[in-house]
DNA sequence: CTAAATCATTGACATTCTCAATGATCGGAT
DNA sequence: ATCCGATCATTGAGAATGTCAATGATTTAG
């Protein structure tokens, strides 16, 4: 975020063997990311993380919170958390799990829905601009291997 | 980290929309990363953070802490801890910046050398284990791309 | 039918993030 | 030369996140 990060710059320390280390590549753009999302997100009163929960919540998937944790690397106390600010705001619902009574399936309202839609809205653009340096081609190619390293 | 996430396991949700975008993606990669390098890091004191902080110290290039700070995505008060407790264990030294008598100039004792060099060999393996469901090739333009979504 | 495992939840604690304020120093404009 | 705004490292405070253990309800395995 610094003059040389801004645009098109190349920091000076990007020439130490650091900077081919994938866990840094990863979290560098993935603060990047945050920062513009979590910007971008605001307006609508989610962060990113509540925005992920209510986009699963949309999939129509009626996905558990256990499942909610595990997919997106949280602790399952951290979707109790998350889950209880979108329902207390009308955007989610909690239902009995159909076939196991102790897992709670986390759907969407209707107001969520139109929530969702919104803000999906703004961080898809935030995206687009995130991987403006890449082509279109090279950004699925990023998304496929992405997807490859984690489930394969 | 459960049972459909440990081994070429795809999880139900992954079917949802958000398993594209590329935000979640960086950030499951990256968590799954995290815990296995503060894991092998454990065994020489350090953790992530203070790892990278080390790394740019033995890079040669000196970067002062306001440029560690940009590199790594970190607030500048962050910069100090991670160098406050590797200087106070040995590993790293203060110097005062060349030109500029505000910035201070991070580098690495021989002691430093010497646990950067066994760190890296752990780090280096768990980056070759986190990409095992890629190709070589594979690897290789995963890292090409995240360079040029950043440096471009 | 019992014992172990799993789920959501609560609570405590550590780590990390984000910001604002500080004194020292620098750079540029007069 | 001197002032003025910007930048550097540092400190500190408060919010957000991460991590872990314990709980009651329920399921699954033996």
């Amino acid at each position: 975020m610094s003059a040389e990060d801004i645009e098109g710059g190349v920091p000076r320390l990007a020439q130490a063997a650091i900077a081919g280390d994938i866990g840094l590549l990863l979290a560098k753009l993935r603060a990047a990311g945050s920062v513009v999302n979590n910007k971008a997100l605001a307006e609508f009163g989610l962060r990113e993380r509540s925005y992920s929960v209510l986009r699963l919540a949309c999939s129509g998937l009626e996905p558990t919170q256990r499942e909610l944790a595990d997919f997106l690397s949280l602790d399952p106390s951290q979707i109790v958390t998350l889950v209880d600010e979108l329902e207390s705001r009308g955007l989610v619902s909690r239902e009995q799990g159909r076939t196991d009574r102790r897992q709670k399936t986390v759907l969407a309202t209707p107001d969520g829905e139109r929530l969702h839609e919104k803000a999906e809205a703004a961080v898809l653009e935030c995206e687009r601009e995130q991987l403006a340096a890449l082509t279109d081609t090279e950004a699925a190619t990023l998304r496929k291997l992405l997807r490859k390293a984690l489930w394969t």
